[in-house]
DNA sequence: CCAGACGTTGTT
DNA sequence: GTCTGG
DNA sequence: CCAGACGTTGTT
DNA sequence: GTCTGG
């Protein structure tokens, strides 16, 4: 699944990716970037709107219907996510399905691997370099929140993991690989099952990469810049693991291949994960 | 009909 | 273990 | 999603 | 708003 990013692209790299100039992104000031996002955080988003031209707007994350009453206390984290498997079918997102379809922009994402009984967080990004932008499928709606004034809000579709992503996780969100995906998804008002299973396809292209981070940022608090930071060192979870002699030598190969560069590289560090004895 | 809920994930 | 808060 | 709390009594 | 349960 999806419940953490990060969202540090500059006005320059939204404006760019979004294809809508500065002056025309509504609530820009709203947007304050951040190395480790988390429900309720303010991030740029591409969105269909009336006159059938994408808009870019900032959004909060995680989905707050419209039917919520004034004054309520949102829940960011109840609907930060929307399985794009059943969305067509759930009330609360089937209302979004033909113009409230979003295009979330961020750098990348982050995923926690289960070991042992310690979790390994991930950070997964298209791996293009500094700028790397990921796009990903979203749904969003509009609050009254009373005197407050109207909040908008975003979900991100999920579906199941790519091959390649499959030893981490079984979920991930939905990404639209390119601009014109992203157009795509944006596009029209009508959707066919046939087209929204299509773009909610596992994304498994070898351009999506991912290295370890800190466990220090499984905390939402901690902000610091190296949330996404590629963390060489063995975590310390791992070093109180026991490693079996045999096993020893395929853990410490494995090391080396978990910064995410081909398919293979994943499939044998979960193997190995799997294989390593309990003594 | 009205009342009341409306989600995802991971876990065993 | 399980629920709440963020 | 992860982090953090999880209870009662009596005292000021 | 829209679906489910009664």
């Amino acid at each position: 699944m999806c419940g953490r990013s990060r969202a540090t692209l500059s006005p320059q790299q939204v404006t760019a990716a979004a294809g809508v100039p500065l002056e025309r992104w509504r609530n820009s000031e709203q947007y304050q970037p951040s190395y480790n996002v988390s429900p309720g955080f303010s991030t740029p988003v591409v969105r269909q709107s009336s006159a059938g031209k994408p808009e870019l707007q900032t959004m909060k994350w995680g989905l707050v219907p419209s039917y919520t009453k004034a004054g309520e206390k949102p829940d960011f984290f109840r609907m930060f996510n929307a399985r794009s498997e059943s969305v067509a079918e759930k009330g609360v997102f089937k209302r979004l399905l033909s113009r409230h379809r979003c295009v979330v922009l961020l750098n990348g994402f982050y995923e926690w691997a289960k070991e042992g009984k310690h979790k390994q967080p991930y950070y997964i990004h298209m791996g293009t370099g500094e700028g790397d932008v990921i796009r990903m499928a979203g749904l969003f709606d509009c609050w009254d929140n009373g005197p407050e004034g109207p909040m908008y809000t975003y979900t991100i579709l999920t579906t199941d993991s790519s091959k390649r992503l499959q030893w981490l996780h079984d979920r991930m969100p939905v990404i639209l690989p390119d601009e014109a995906a992203a157009e795509q998804w944006l596009a029209g008002e009508a959707l066919d099952h046939k087209e929204l299973s299509r773009i909610a396809e596992p994304y498994n292209g070898d351009d999506l990469r991912w290295h370890k981070v800190s466990p220090a940022m499984s905390n939402m608090r901690y902000q610091g810049a190296d949330c996404a930071k590629e963390l060489k060192r063995e975590s310390v979870a791992s070093f109180f693991k026991p490693v079996a002699g045999k096993a020893k030598a395929t853990a410490e190969a494995a090391v080396q291949e978990t910064s995410g560069r081909s398919s293979q590289a994943g499939r044998e560090y979960s193997q190995a994960g799997k294989a390593q004895p309990i003594t």
